[in-house]
DNA sequence: TCCGATCTCGAACAGTGTTCGTTGGCGAAC
DNA sequence: GTTCGCCAACGAACACTGTTCGAGATCGGA
């Protein structure tokens, strides 16, 4: 599909790039990350997966049913990169914290990616290899069974949208005019209606996402943690 | 030059009267509004919009930068449908707790238009208002001020959040194949290396949308309260 | 009455996901 | 060793998307 060889005639038919050996399921997927890596959700297009296997988009749905199952592909081979603990009772709160502190690194790794996994549930090999250690952390930690149930969805949910949004804001924070903005918009608000947000104009954009995440982790594990029955050794 | 709402960040473009065709910013909302309750975001299209108004897709550029910013004003359009409180320091956590629960009904109300405000800084005038009485209560609850403003953004994101998440599930599951497909796919997991999901796989589906919403909630609220210093009355 | 500003809007452009129909190469059967 | 059938590969096309351009329509003020 690219370019010719030139030392050969061009009335000859154009030779066969080469039955792709190259293409298969896993190269799409290879291929896919590489671009939203590099380039954000915005950018993964069929054509530009395709391209970059040198190919056209039409090829990829003989790998992949549809952008859709693709994306799925996608996500799940990102939270392949999780790293799992080995679940050891007595430090269950501190290790559903780290698991899902890293899972929150590990999406912000791939871009805005978390944005397809909102409004999905999560399902393929990694995903549910990772439900599974967040919920038995928590039933070791003696949080009820309904709440385990529920936090999972619940805490998880929290995670991946703390992904996208602080991929959006990494992003958008390359432009310098972009906080400049919102600092003369804020600072023009009539104070006589607007007092708490005046007095507080300060601390609203201090912290950086690390710490705006962790602010959020502590709130709802810290729930959890209440929740757990004494049983957990005491 | 007519002075400018302050409370309408100056990049927005300033309002227009109406003029030959009934055409105006506000019916270009009010017409996005509908389409989104109706029919989702992803049927709102600016040609379809202008269907709704019997015109060309190219007229509402008259009225309305680009469609990022359209989205922005139907966005506030629908935060200034959430009932605010009276502040009253005596309720406050209450009172928190059901502003952000109206918050996520009256989201659900436009379907998923919440999707919009998942990576951007929530303005506009009812925005505004929102986080400025949000703030209040909080404050008054004597949570310290640093806590304040991270869990307008935090807590809010969270609300933002699940009003995607539970539109979009909402709609899925109009199709009956939607749970039973899961079903299925949980029941036939490895039972040795799955047993916390299959031993809890009965709950992981009990509750409606409206209860995980209030479980989150309620883990996120119950941290603040215990950010709270004593002040507040005892 | 005329002018200039402003609104209206069909047509066009570059992009998207996906489908169709053809091609050509490979593995298996003869 | 030849032939045949299957199916990955892929160019072209379709129906969409947001947005721009430029010509026409219509108004307020002079």
């Amino acid at each position: 599909m690219t370019d010719r060889d030139p030392t050969e005639p061009d009335w000859w038919t154009p030779r066969k790039p080469m039955r792709r050996h190259g293409l298969s399921r896993a190269a799409v997927i290879e291929a896919g990350l590489r671009v939203v890596r590099e380039e954000g959700m915005d950018a993964l297009s069929m054509r530009r997966i395709a391209a970059e296997l040198n190919t056209g988009a039409a090829s990829l749905y003989a790998h992949v049913a549809n952008k859709e199952e693709l994306l799925e592909l996608l996500f799940d081979e990102v939270v392949g990169e999780i790293p799992l603990p080995e679940p050891d009772p007595a430090r269950w709160r501190e290790q559903v914290t780290q698991l899902w502190t890293d899972s929150h690194a590990t999406m912000l790794r791939y871009g805005d990616i978390a944005r397809f996994a909102i409004g999905h549930i999560p399902v393929g090999p990694n995903s549910m290899r990772l439900s599974e250690i967040t919920m038995t952390l928590l039933r070791m930690g003696g949080v009820p069974d309904h709440a385990v149930a529920w936090a999972v969805d619940v805490v998880g949910g929290f995670v991946t949208f703390r992904a996208v949004e602080d991929a959006t804001r990494e992003d958008a924070a390359k432009d310098p005019a972009f906080y400049r903005r919102y600092q003369r918009y804020f600072a023009g608000l009539p104070a006589d209606r607007f007092p708490v947000t005046a007095a507080l104009a300060g601390q609203l954009t201090t912290g950086d996402d690390k710490q705006r995440f962790r602010f959020g982790l502590d709130l709802l594990v810290g729930g959890l943690a209440a929740l757990a029955e004494p049983p957990e050794h005491g």
